[in-house]
Order: structure tokens, then C-alpha cells, then sequence
DNA sequence: GACAAGAACGAACGGTCGTTCTATAAAGCG
DNA sequence: CGCTTTATAGAACGACCGTTCGTTCTTGTC
């Protein structure tokens, strides 16, 4: 790796826990060239824009969420035990990984959903992709007969999320040391309406 | 109304909508001014500093909030009925008011959740103020006997909440038409768990 | 070691930011 | 009406923004 890949990849190893804490729009190279002790225009010119800053900063951020949430759970058994496994690596990430202010594309989500640009649509296809890969592990649950031949993906998916959003905003805001465990108490919730057979009122 | 309650109003009503699309950390004096087609100084003599139109835009997103979304469910008897009827207020208010970016609150949750200060601690008392509304919600369909005596109440709210997380995200990044079916979906169930006894396996 | 390519710097630009000050205009009241 | 209070305007401030430019220093290559 020239000497040109490591400084920009120091860049970002800083701009994503910086990210993290103002937002992806809060970013600042200023700020971002204080830190890593570059000049501003030293720093600039590894990305040519802010813009392609920023999208750099969210793509670093997908990257490290497939290593960390996704990968390992590659070693459980696929079916149900991967999917969950994937909830409990996905409720924690921002611990695992250096997200002292929680995950930089979730917080984008919110910042960018109504102004339309890349920077929209990178978290857009980022968010897509998470959904597809969650809607995969939902299907193999199913065909492992864990989980009801009729069970609507997309509707578990859309409650998976809610579940994450809710234990976001729960330990974030409100400091609330019960997020886990509620998270998880929706969970099996879900997989459980999604695998009896409830009998009839 | 004296002209200074007057125009402060019409400057609220003006920052409400554009936070909504830029966030309360967007806004900006300047482009205040230019909308409401006043002066920088002049508009910025109503509050004193950024900061404190910031807080006043947050309570006025209250107020309109418990008009809008909470006041008219008082007409559904208590219960799950007005419960339900939160629901849907809740889920489509940022329809009904002015909001074209989405639940200026909300957002701000996101945005301040790790920056210390006034405004975080405004936003963490509105949406503390919205669960103990939807717990006194849930308490009174408990007491009518819809739900069991034994639903937990707190679960039941971060559950409410991640659903409308959820839908806000379908709607607003993905343009998802079915994301309120979907939401009373997930409320149906959540209610329905909470209800019935279930058969045990 | 010479030389070209790439990396980093420092200064400067035009803009916007929130805020302050002073002066003028309007509103409210007797 | 006149007088006081209040509201608004305008110009200016220092700070920071993203970006550009020319220069200098550091790499990597023959």
C-alpha cells in the first residue's frame, strides 16, 4: 500500500468515528485535518470534494458493518441461529466497532432522506442491501422449517428494523440499560408468531 | 396578539416546515430571514440566539403534535380503540401539519443524541412526555380488559416506537407505499399477543 | 544519485455563519 | 396629538466553510 492509500485510509478511520458523532453532513475537513494534523488542503486533495468525502466515509462504513455483523455470523448454522446472530451482532456494532456516536449510515438516513443527491442514494442502496441480506437469512429460516412457509419477508424485515430503530434511540437518548433485553424480547416475539401454529380464538 | 407575538409566530410557522427538511441543527438565521423577508437582525432579536430558536421550534412542534395527534383521539372511547387511534394520527401526522421532511422531533433525536446540552435535553422530554402518554394509553386498554394484566407496558411502547421508526424510514427513504399497512400490521400483532392467551406449545 | 510523480503545505478566495451595534421606523398608549 | 416602548433595518465583526493555486517536500523508479 503507497504511501498516498495509507494517509487517505487514516483519513477515514478518523472521519468515521468523527462521523459518527456530527453526522456524515456534519463533517467538516477543518475539523478532519486538525485531527489527523494535515493541512486542509493536504487533506482535500485526497478526495478531490467533500462530497466524495463523505460518500467515502459511508462506504468505509458499509465495509466495516459486513465484517463485523454480518461475516461472523457465517459460523453458526444457517437457518434461525444465523439470523439471530446477525440481531445481536447488528444491536451492537457501534460498540464493537470505534461509533462512540452510533452508526454513521443510520444517522445519514435521517439527515438525507429528504435531499436528494449520491449522498441519498449511497445510504439508500447501503440500507437496500442490509434489507436484501436480512430478507435472505429470513428465507433460509423458512426453508429450514423454523419459521411458517407463509411468512411475509418483507414484514419481518420492516419489524427487524423497527426493533433496531427503537433500541437505538432507547440507549442513545434515554441512556436506557434494558434496550438489549427489549430487543430481544421483540425479537422472539416475532419468530415465535412467525413458527407456532396459534390456535383460533 | 400584539405585532411582536405576530411576527414571532409567523417566523416559528417558518421555521417549523424548514427544519423539517433541513433539521433544527440546519436551520440558520440568514435563510430564515430570506423566506420570511425580514432582516437577519431583525428576526434574530425575537429569540436572543440560535439556540433558543432552535428550543422554541422543538415546542412548537409539541404543541402541534398534541393537537394534532393526540387531541383527537380523546373523541375514540378509552381503550384500544384510542389507543389505535393515536396510532394512525401519529403515523400520518407529518401529513396532516406541515412537515414535508418528516417529524422535526424525531429527526432531532437522531441529530442530538450525543451532543450535550438544552436541545438534547428538550428533545429527550418531548419524546419521554410521548411515551408516558402511550403507556397511560396502554395502562387504560389494560384496565378495560383488551389487553392481559400482565402486558408490559414498557415493552409495549418500545415496541410502538420501532414501528414508527420503521414506517418513517420506508416511507421517507424508500418511498414505500405500503409502509403504513405494514405499521398497523405489526400494531395488530403487538396487540394481539398482549391479548389473547395463547395455546402453550 | 538523478529525475519524474505524487503528497503535503500555506496562503488566499468568496461565502455563509451567528452575533453585535447603532439608527430608524412603527406600534401602543395617555 | 406626543411620547415611550418596541420592532425592524443595515452595516460590520470574527470565525469557519469548501475550494483553488503555486510551491515545497517526499516518494518511488531507472
Amino acid at each position: 500500500m503507497g504511501k498516498g492509500e495509507q494517509t487517505r485510509q487514516a483519513i477515514l478511520d478518523e472521519a468515521f468515528s468523527l462521523a459518527s458523532c456530527v453526522g456524515v453532513g456534519g463533517l467538516s475537513i477543518g475539523m478532519l485535518a486538525e485531527r489527523t494534523r494535515m493541512s486542509k488542503s493536504g487533506l482535500f486533495a485526497h478526495f478531490g470534494s467533500k462530497e466524495e468525502l463523505q460518500l467515502a466515509v459511508l462506504r468505509e462504513s458499509q465495509m466495516r458493518f459486513a465484517e463485523v455483523v454480518l461475516r461472523p455470523a457465517l459460523r453458526q448454522p444457517r437457518g434461525l441461529a444465523r439470523l439471530r446472530a446477525v440481531i445481536v451482532n447488528w444491536l451492537d456494532w457501534t460498540r464493537a466497532v470505534n461509533l462512540p456516536g452510533g452508526c454513521v449510515i443510520n444517522a445519514a438516513a435521517a439527515e438525507f432522506d429528504d435531499q436528494p443527491g449520491p449522498l441519498r442514494e449511497e445510504v439508500k442502496n447501503a440500507l437496500l442491501a442490509l434489507r436484501r441480506s436480512l430478507g435472505e437469512l429470513v428465507a433460509r429460516a423458512i426453508e429450514s422449517g423454523e419459521l411458517r412457509p407463509d411468512t411475509d419477508i418483507e414484514q419481518f424485515v420492516f419489524e427487524l428494523n423497527g426493533i433496531y430503530q427503537a433500541t437505538q434511540q432507547n440507549r442513545r437518548l434515554f441512556n436506557d440499560q434494558d434496550a438489549d433485553r427489549r430487543a430481544l424480547l421483540a425479537f422472539d416475539r416475532l419468530v415465535r408468531d412467525n413458527a407456532e401454529i396459534h390456535a383460533k380464538e
